[in-house]
DNA sequence: CCCATGAATCTTGAGATCGAGATATATTTG
DNA sequence: CAAATATATCTCGATCTCAAGATTCATGGG
């Protein structure tokens, strides 16, 4: 680790969030404990369900759930022909495999993706995306990114970077094991 | 911002996930949108979801579900005598009314927690910690900060610590307004 | 004091998720 | 080649969550 001249997040508006009140009351009632952990992940929680709020509310324009969303634009960015296992699906959802059956099956009866069997090994089903799937998928994206620029215009160019690389260090071990 | 002196991220070992491989998948499909909100936003969510399937497992152990710490740690850091109204709950785990009810009714069956008549508003009530469940919230918390040091050993305590700010910017916003 | 407005909590019904186990096919081993 | 093991997906039942609306009480103006 080498030490350069860089960009110094040193913040002259110190606002706080639930998580200071949080830190500071396990401070006070469980002053043995080192809670430092939790300024990190627990920031990490909640930030995410305020995502899924935000998004819930940003789709609802598009009649779209997160979870039609994400299996949707995991199809899209696969490039065509659009389409992926249910074990690829879930490795980029992060939920179980009965979820990902049940999802398959109500976003075949919107019309939105097609199950075909998979020539290459006949346990498999490849799920594919149809026309309209495609495009309700590349519309919803188009909001979501506008959404989410507005949440990151609190960073810098260069502290976004920064705060993706430490990111990164986190979720990489989580996605390059069997777990 | 002023510059200074400062230790610069800068890893030797760019190890990639599942995020990276999901921008460069959208750089290649829609090579017109710029998704670098992704970088951050997805890592977040993702990470989010990684530490919610850890945490059930951590606390397994103790019979403990992460919505039951949740509350039960909520009530345990408000401090002695360990209550707080079902509103003061809501703003702590974001969920919505109907959902904290339930999770109230379930804790006071097992015994947990009890429900008491709020002196100062007859509409309210308040939740109050059992002996039994503030000891069982202290249990879970130490294997839960075990478990998340463990995570964040990928880090430096100074990268932590930016991490943490540059987080804060994002969740401050939405623990300080209405939404 | 009474009514209108607002706030806090609870109820309800629909839908989504999980975990565990079942089924069918592949792959490896002896 | 047969048996054992592994993999891919699906089925099922129990929860858990959400959104919307109902209920109960507080508060302020007339």
């Amino acid at each position: 680790m080498q030490e350069t001249l860089c960009q110094q997040t040193h913040y002259t508006d110190h606002m706080e969030d639930e998580v200071d009140r949080l830190v500071a009351a396990w401070r006070r009632e469980r002053p043995d404990l080192d809670v430092e952990p939790l300024e990190v992940l627990s920031r990490v929680s909640r930030l995410a369900r305020h995502l899924d709020r935000a998004r819930r509310l940003a789709f609802s324009e598009h009649q779209l759930e997160p979870w039609e969303f994400d299996v949707l634009t995991s199809l899209r960015r696969a490039g065509a022909p659009y389409q992926l296992s249910p074990g690829q699906l879930l490795t980029q959802t992060l939920v179980t495999s009965g979820t990902m059956t049940n999802r398959i099956d109500r976003l075949t009866k919107k019309g939105l993706v097609e199950r075909l069997p998979d020539p290459s090994d006949r346990r498999g089903v490849l799920v594919r995306l149809t026309p309209e799937g495609r495009d309700r998928a590349d519309e919803a994206l188009a909001g979501l990114l506008a959404q989410e620029r507005a949440i990151l215009a609190q960073l810098s160019r260069p502290q976004r970077a920064e705060l993706a690389a430490l990111l990164r260090r986190l979720t990489a071990p989580f996605d390059n094991v069997p777990g």
